[in-house]
DNA sequence: CTGAAAGCGCTAACAC
DNA sequence: GTGTTAGCGCTTTCAG
């Protein structure tokens, strides 16, 4: 193990002056600069990590929902983002599952082990807030818990969202739309972005004086075509369904067409996704920035730990794109 | 932050009592002991994970293959194995991705940052290979690169899993088997179970006497579809399919069914894929147990950092089970 | 069975 | 512009 006295010692300096090149934090000659650089790439110098007065970890710890009914590959392009974004910063990733609970942050933040904190998927009401707060290390949050007084939060408009497709569906002469949701444990888990989602395709819907009915959908091909089975059967005026099931997706349009329901012909259809996974199965769709969600989350941070200013709430507006799975609503002659 | 210090103050003893009574590594007196405990509850004392003399991060990195090709779902039930069974040893979970490279490894070594490594989806002749021999910490990996001296590999034998579904097949009257494998990228990069897989499969035809055709595959309905075709059309004396595709698994069945063709009785197909997948997709498959690999590759690391005694090479063998995808042969009369 | 004290690698006053 | 040195929180000799 290479310590910055061995380097100190190769250069002829200081222990302190090999820091402060290292660090910038003090300005060096020239000639001592370089003599301690060529020193520190001949020996082979890494800082140690653990070393206490550093005092920063340079990790920031990253907590997934890695639970059911979570969409694993949706959730990996937050995860990448935001990795990716962390490396940018020359910051390392510490993983916490959700499941280790509000303790399990109480643990990392005592022992000194990371930054700060990056927390996805919050719910409406999630116990992990009130330690985040309590701890004095910053954190940012993907969601948005019902109160978020001190905390700094990134979200899609996930109401807007939900009102969006409903939006498209009523202009295009739509009376009556469905709603496929999340599986049922994600609204027991009170997830606030499923809740959002079908609070605001709700709202939209009274709003333009048309009805609305909806169904949590589980992550099998069963479910999907049980499910639309059920939807057509028992409101057979509906002419448009919104999905705002990842998994669920790539099923609905194969559901309606052994029912006997062309797309969009019969029933209109209106994702909520990521706009690769709607591109591939040409739906019309409100995109789901997941990217830029957790880039964003992860670039709020890295500011906050610089001590700069950051937004309390980021809310991305909904962004529609039509595909061939919507289309004027034909009337019957 | 309460330190040991604090701790020790207001037990009444000195601060190595304190380290003593935590790390149990001598014998302390029952009234000591639960005097400093009972200041340990009272003060909320959490131990500061970057303590120098500690020496012990309590972190071991695990290294993600988050690229092109990889299939996301099976992945994560590596990853949520091994961190299960990390945290079942209190031991927390740094992670790094393959995209960066040995220098991630280097850094992170140097740094002190963690106690062992887990690297997963190991090439042939991965690059980082090299590195990890080389620093003092140990480490397991998941898949075996071509030189394994002195590394602690775990693994599904890929190989007979390969030679195993072809057996079956063989087994059943089957005399031309083909072979749907990963995206053209994995193999470009010599992952090692894409690699093994083909070769068993290849191998194993041959011993039969059988007639085999390979194609990768790319991850969408479409290729999935052209691919199936494209070997109906090209071999005609076709009966059977070995599918080694996660992503590719759900559309396989949908394109031979579109192509006029009924599963099993004018194709059999065997999947290589998590059970679960299988049971869902009622295909009969050899298991690949990533729950077990992850578990198993924790757990021999964790020996390892303990100093303990760790098998070089875990080699699963496969498990084939039958379901509904694969019967025999029918001979035309 | 317990204390005192040295030192891990590094930073940040405080000197000059 | 550079060197000296006192700690950061903890473990671990070495002494009782």
């Amino acid at each position: 193990m290479v310590t910055i006295a061995d380097v100190a010692r190769h250069a002829g300096v200081a222990p302190s002056t090999v820091s402060y090149v290292l660090t910038g934090k003090r300005s060096i000659s020239p000639e001592t600069r370089s003599k301690v650089k060529e020193s520190v790439r001949l020996l082979g110098y890494h800082p140690n990590a653990g070393a206490l007065a550093a005092s920063r970890a340079n990790v920031v710890a990253l907590v997934l929902p890695l639970r059911p009914g979570v969409h694993l590959p949706v959730l990996m392009r937050y995860v990448t983002a935001a990795i990716t974004s962390a490396r940018e910063h020359d910051l390392d990733v510490l993983l916490l599952t959700a499941d280790q609970g509000p303790q399990g942050l109480r643990r990392v933040a005592a022992g000194a082990q990371v930054d700060g904190f990056l927390v996805m998927d919050v719910g409406l009401d999630d116990d992990r807030v009130p330690v985040l707060r309590q701890i004095s290390r910053p954190s940012v949050l993907i969601g948005r818990p019902t109160v978020l007084d001190g905390l700094i939060c990134v979200d899609l408009d996930f109401e807007a969202a939900g009102a969006r497709c409903v939006e498209h569906l009523a202009d295009l002469g739509h009376r009556y739309v469905g709603f496929l949701g999340a599986p049922s444990v994600v609204y027991q888990r009170n997830t606030g972005h499923a809740q959002r989602t079908m609070a605001g395709f709700g709202a939209a819907a009274m709003r333009r004086g048309i009805a609305s009915t909806a169904l949590p959908v589980e992550n099998d091909c069963e479910s999907v075509l049980a499910a639309v089975r059920s939807l057509l059967r028992t409101q057979p005026a509906m002419t448009a369904l919104v999905v705002h099931n990842e998994a669920a997706l790539g099923w609905v349009a194969g559901s309606l067409r052994s029912l006997g329901r062309r797309v969009p012909e019969d029933v209109a259809v209106v994702a909520i996704c990521p706009d690769e996974l709607a591109e591939q199965l040409q739906l019309t769709s409100v995109r789901l920035p997941a990217e830029e969600l957790g880039w964003r989350a992860m670039e709020l941070l890295v500011t906050r730990l610089k001590g700069g200013p950051a937004a309390p709430l980021t809310l991305l507006p909904p962004k529609l794109s039509c595909r061939s799975s919507t289309a004027p609503r034909l009337r019957r002659a």
